[in-house]
DNA sequence: GTCCATTTGTAGCCTGTGCTACAATTTAGC
DNA sequence: GCTAAATTGTAGCACAGGCTACAAATGGAC
């Protein structure tokens, strides 16, 4: 015989210590990204266009395409083919849940004397690792800098 | 015809915005993590064998095999076949300056508020997004409260 | 020295992201 | 309405990271 339960079917390896990037996370951080663009585009330009997100990502349109579909099976987009790519209730909630982490980010790297641009580049990077717990965190400190924040 | 240059070879994509995430960025923070993993066990154990790896990672044995065999080829470990992972010079370099970048935001975050268990959590995904002037900025404030961070 | 558990290595599969090349559709010009 | 350019979609490749199943080596127990 070949494939016996193996054990109880190994339920799941113990992921004690650190088990975060499990491919999972980072796709879920590509997701993020491409859903907070395509809420900016609709905003700014009112149209979310698979060009523009592959040009402001830096890919080629099919990665977009590809991505998109991956997006819509997953309930964040609604896509029809060529038409503008449009956020489903979910994604629009997790634009904005993303917008507001983002902009708290800044806000903070700002607060130590991180320049400007350098906030919002090192942002982009560092507000999906940033945990309910610091974020509340850098919310309190803002509020005792007497920095502006975005309401929740 | 099929494949003339097809207009000067197509450079690269202009890259515009943020273009971080190109998938190499993404292996670079694997690799930043075993290297500092190889080096806190080699330190603490004597030795970086596959299965503790593999533990600590919460991966199998099988992904951190193959992610040596890639650090090998990049020139960052040294590794025989069923003997313990040793850093090269390089990796060693690198493990070092990923350890520094790691223990400053984590002093960053906990001068910030944040509960020391999440301020490791969370440095540990940050870290990686944290530029040259973000780090130094960093460190300024760090001075200003008093606080000891690693010498460089 | 032999046997068995542990550790390490290998084969082969899936998914996700990246690409080039090419096909199909939309849009704009005429 | 027809044609050409731009946009979008599809096919098929490469590579990295994840896995299970299985093979091989090491290291103790005896």
């Amino acid at each position: 015989m070949k494939c016996p339960p193996t054990k109880a079917a190994k339920v799941r390896p113990p992921l004690q210590g650190n088990s975060r990037h499990t491919r999972q996370e980072h796709s879920q951080e590509i997701a993020l990204d491409y859903v907070e663009l395509i809420a900016e585009l609709i905003a700014t330009t009112g149209a979310a266009r698979v060009t523009d997100l592959a040009h402001r990502l830096g890919v080629t349109h099919v990665t977009v395409n590809r991505t998109i579909q991956r997006l819509q099976r997953s309930g964040l987009v609604n896509a029809q083919p060529y038409r503008s790519i449009l956020l489903t209730e979910a994604g629009r909630k997790l634009s904005e849940e993303s917008r507001r982490r983002h902009e708290i980010v800044v806000e903070v790297l700002k607060s130590l004397g991180v320049p400007d641009a350098v906030a919002h580049l090192d942002a982009e990077g560092m507000e999906h690792h940033v945990s309910r717990k610091t974020l509340s965190a850098f919310v309190k400190h803002l509020e005792r800098c007497g920095r502006h924040q975005p309401p929740p």
